[in-house]
RNA sequence: UCCUGAGUAGCUCAAUGGCAGAGCAUCCGGCUGUUAACCGGAGGGUUGUAGGUUCGAGUCCUACCUCAGGAGCCA
């Protein structure tokens, strides 16, 4: 980036400070020079300064022409669009440019009353307003301007004289770069009003158009990199870890098998069984259900590592809280035990959370209030007792609470609920939690998130690290699941069995057949080492941090059962 | 996979077993500094699919499909 930005500097060609080089170094890869002309206003008259085309830049795309930055600078261009870089419709609101040209692209939300022209660049959440004094403009490219439609549009930024928005841009050119049919767009979710979001999900590939679909994906990329900010602050390594898998002993759940076996003929050993040793990784390999197992691996070298990918389970879940193919985050750290594990845990959905709030503003403020809006229309048991950005800030400013699950059992057995009779499964230990379990204690008990620690050790899986057993003799792994409102179980992890004998004994209780794991266990033989780790559900993160109830809204083309579109 | 509910115009929803409607959207016309613009008019339907009951079914019954909410599994 510096060096691009010097060779910007060298090439001279631009007025203004190395703030503005900067920018046309940035956006200089936008730059077209090749407006179709008949496209353009014929009454206007184009101008093109001789520095459009002289001067290309030592190698790279920057070697194109550069135009103008605006027409402040250089006055004597006035029109057209021609040469002229885009700028972000999110740059046009928020910074001070009234009097300069601009010239912004996107897609038309509103064309009200023939004259007020509503764009979207998914920059922003906000529009801007487009002027339109349809004298200026034949009827033909007028009537074209329809909700939908991509256009081009330069003119000055001027202070609003309507009272709905701080600056406009008066139009002196618009061109049309792809046509919206009203009569089709009518049959779709583009049509400018309130769809619900079964319907919105069932045009998926068109909902990023919407407001609330451009909000929720700019927050899911701003978590995204919070992330990698996180991590890559604090030390820790990224892992690449399989998408391809031939582990079929990481408990996590059902796998999608992955084959190039001809299904309609398999190919079969002496015994009748299907021979995998004819497929393509000469063994029978599913995607990945976790990178945990390796990102231990890595862990017990690197020291603290992270993996953030694609995850697959095959499992036939039907819920709001639940993806065939969804996003994982899994830190995995050497020498750290179930309490640095759990400060790790919370620590980094604290600075996710924050992340959010202070770069997502406006998307969250635009979430804030449509909740609001839809809540208003709910009884008062359904809706939520704190609106969205208190959520936000609740979870910032305050610890969670942690308890182990034996201090759970107690606090649920004690509550009310309990001796009324209202939970439908009993409560008793060494059971699952059921959700009315966890969410009494998250949404009325503690009234914030919960990290719940030391499950019973039968219900948990194999590499989890065996306490030791209490005074009632009962066996619990040091587990740890923290649980949001609403939301659920939003990350679930433990402290890592490290001494292989246990281990190898633990495998023998799941049945999982140690020479398969060699690999893993070998970690244990050499150099072996107390290590924590966990698996973040990124987008029930995502769920959490834009209060969609729904996770199939928060990924932009969810897989989940009988449901693989788009 | 289980439980509950829903499926009627492009969208959101009405319609006691008896003529299938409204608002918005779309189209045509008007108005023109609008803010989910407004005013007038028009077009738009195999009521999810397949059977059944009935003189008559959007409405009742059966099966299936899809979706939603909840449960289980989990992140």
């Amino acid at each position: 980036m510096d060096s691009r930005c010097a060779s910007a500097g060298r090439s001279g060609n631009v007025a203004g400070g190395a703030r503005s080089r900067r920018e046309s170094d940035r956006y200089g890869k936008y730059v077209s020079l090749s407006v179709p002309v008949h496209l353009v206003n014929p009454s206007m008259s184009i101008h093109v300064h001789p520095s459009m085309a002289r001067r290309p830049l030592a190698g790279t795309d920057a070697s194109r022409p550069r135009p103008a930055r605006t027409a402040t600078r250089l006055p004597h261009i006035i029109s057209g669009g021609v040469a002229m870089r885009r700028t972000r419709i999110a740059e046009v609101l928020s910074t001070e440019r009234i009097g300069q040209t601009v010239n912004v692209k996107g897609w038309v939300r509103f064309f009200r009353q023939g004259r007020f022209l509503l764009l979207n660049d998914g920059s922003t959440i906000h529009n801007v307003q487009a002027v339109v004094d349809q004298e200026h403009f034949d009827e033909a490219r007028i009537r074209k301007l329809t909700t939908g439609a991509a256009v081009s549009v330069t003119g000055e930024v001027v202070a609003s004289a309507g009272t709905g928005q701080v600056v406009e841009i008066f139009v002196s050119d618009v061109t049309i770069l792809g046509e919206a049919q009203p009569s089709e767009v009518q049959k779709t979710i583009l049509q400018p009003k309130t769809h619900t979001l079964e319907t919105l999900r069932e045009q998926a590939h068109l909902r990023f158009r919407t407001s609330t679909f451009g909000a929720v994906f700019r927050i899911r990329h701003a978590l995204a990199f919070a992330v990698h900010q996180y991590f890559n602050d604090r030390g820790y390594f990224n892992i690449h870890t399989p998408i391809v898998t031939a582990a079929d002993a990481e408990g996590a759940g059902e796998m999608f098998q992955v084959t190039t076996l001809p299904l309609d003929r398999l190919p079969r050993t002496p015994d009748g069984l299907i021979d995998y040793g004819e497929d393509f990784f000469a063994r029978k390999t599913s995607l990945t259900v976790s990178g945990q197992l390796e990102a231990e691996l890595a862990a017990l070298a690197l020291g603290q590592v992270y993996t953030f990918g694609p995850t697959f389970r095959a499992e036939n879940s039907n819920t709001s809280r639940h993806l065939a193919e969804f996003w994982m985050i899994e830190p995995e750290v050497a020498f750290n035990d179930l309490q640095d594990n759990m400060d790790l845990g919370e620590d980094f959905l604290r600075y996710c959370v924050r992340y959010a709030t202070v770069h997502c503003a406006d998307d969250l403020n635009f979430l804030h209030q449509r909740e609001v809006k839809a809540e208003a229309q709910l009884l008062k048991d359904q809706r939520n007792e704190m609106p969205l950005l208190e959520r936000l800030a609740f979870v910032i400013d305050n610890e969670f609470a942690r308890l182990t699950y034996t201090e759970a059992i107690d606090v649920l057995r004690d509550s009310r609920p309990y001796k009324k009779g209202r939970f439908t499964y009993p409560v008793e230990w060494g059971t699952d939690l059921q959700s009315e379990h966890e969410r009494y204690l998250v949404e009325k008990h503690f009234k914030k998130p919960v990290i719940l620690v030391d499950y019973p050790a039968e219900t948990k899986a194999f590499y989890m690290r065996l306490n030791q057993p209490d005074d009632q003799g009962r066996e619990t792994v040091a587990a740890m699941d923290i649980l949001f409102p609403g939301v659920g179980e939003i990350m679930g992890g433990s402290q890592r069995e490290e001494r292989l004998d246990v281990l190898r004994q633990r495998c023998d209780a799941f049945d999982i057949p140690a020479e398969e794991m060699w690999w893993y266990l070998d970690t244990r033989r050499f150099g072996t080492a107390v290590h924590s780790g966990f698996g973040l559900g990124f987008e029930r993160l995502v769920m959490f941090v834009t209060g969609m109830g729904n996770i199939r809204d928060v990924i932009p083309f969810p897989r989940a059962p009988k449901s693989a579109d788009f």
